[in-house]
DNA sequence: GGGTACATGTAATCAGTTACATGATTTA
DNA sequence: TAAATCATGTAACTGATTACATGTACCC
């Protein structure tokens, strides 16, 4: 079982800090916005202040600088990698969430006013293309670990799909 | 412009009212769980606590039984159909949010121990076989508007491919 | 040396979640 | 009529978001 004060935050926290051995609150930020962050976006507030949660709870050690910019660096402890390594153990049976603001107004699509439908279709083509053109980018570095491109394949799935469905939908309004 | 002071949870009641044309919050409750709750769950105390505020705000309008179970049905009102249709209109940029916890740990697979991936993998399958056949179900009644039809058509695509996909990882592994 | 973008944080607020609690209806 | 479950809410907490604030490095 995984510690139940953990979130979903603490073990991206956690499993940044096992991936690039020891990193700063600002590296956690960059790292998730070109890859976990497309999928599950995480606030860098949240990147600051949940480090320090879990440095309290003896899970992560902090360093920090006494001088210039006086940032803090994160490790691991042991107690950090045993707990990311428990969570990574136990498969989930939460639910995937797709929360996703124009099927929501697709699903109510009755009450809209003609067009309307046809308008939010078209507009969600061009965004799926575009983040479409994003992953292609991504997916085009040579230097990504296994599993994290294994994720990515997933996106572009989900991307590609996304396109076809809306266009779909843009035809038959 | 959508008014900022509305949240998604707050169109999905001005949505849902608007479909019902009046309801209380546990019908509310009960369309939401076999509809768009499966990608965007929202607990019943909110489906409580936002139709008040809704109604604060001239959204709705409230009538109470004197006896029983005193229950609040809810209608729209003028401003609130006028809501509802503005944000109907208008597209959104909010990109997808692909909420999963497996896609998680999948990300973290290279900390994970040997056979852990393939084991969130199977499981992951499994979940989303049955999730594919709970949609299933729901497509089968003959008495669902167009467009929530649509939307569940989108569901449906979104858990084959997690089939596949997690069946090539579990196979990779 | 001044502007701009990068980098690092804090504070206040609030939506959302979890837990609690109880009344009403049905069924065995 | 007792148990179970359906239905309707409230309360407390807190993770997450938004907004604020400032320091540092780089570039023209």
């Amino acid at each position: 079982m995984g510690d139940s004060s953990l979130t979903p935050t603490s073990y991206v926290v956690l499993g940044l800090v096992g991936a690039l051995g020891s990193c700063t609150s600002y590296d956690m930020k960059s790292a998730i916005a070109v890859s976990i962050g497309y999928f599950w976006p995480f606030p860098h507030s949240q990147l600051y202040a949940e480090p320090a949660r879990l440095t309290e709870l003896g899970l992560l050690e902090q360093e920090q600088e006494t001088t210039g910019r006086r940032r803090r660096t994160y490790t691991l402890t042991a107690a950090g990698r045993n707990a990311l390594r428990r969570w990574l153990a136990e498969p989930t049976d939460e639910p995937t969430e797709i929360r996703d603001l124009a099927i929501l107004k697709l699903f109510f699509g009755a009450q809209a006013d003609p067009g309307d439908v046809k308008g939010l279709a078209l507009h969600a083509v061009d965004a799926h293309r575009r983040r479409l053109a994003e992953y292609e980018t991504i997916a085009r570095g040579l230097d990504i670990e296994a599993h994290q491109r294994t994720t990515l394949e997933m996106g572009l799935r989900y991307e590609r799909a996304a396109v076809a469905f809306w266009t779909e939908v843009a035809n038959s309004e």
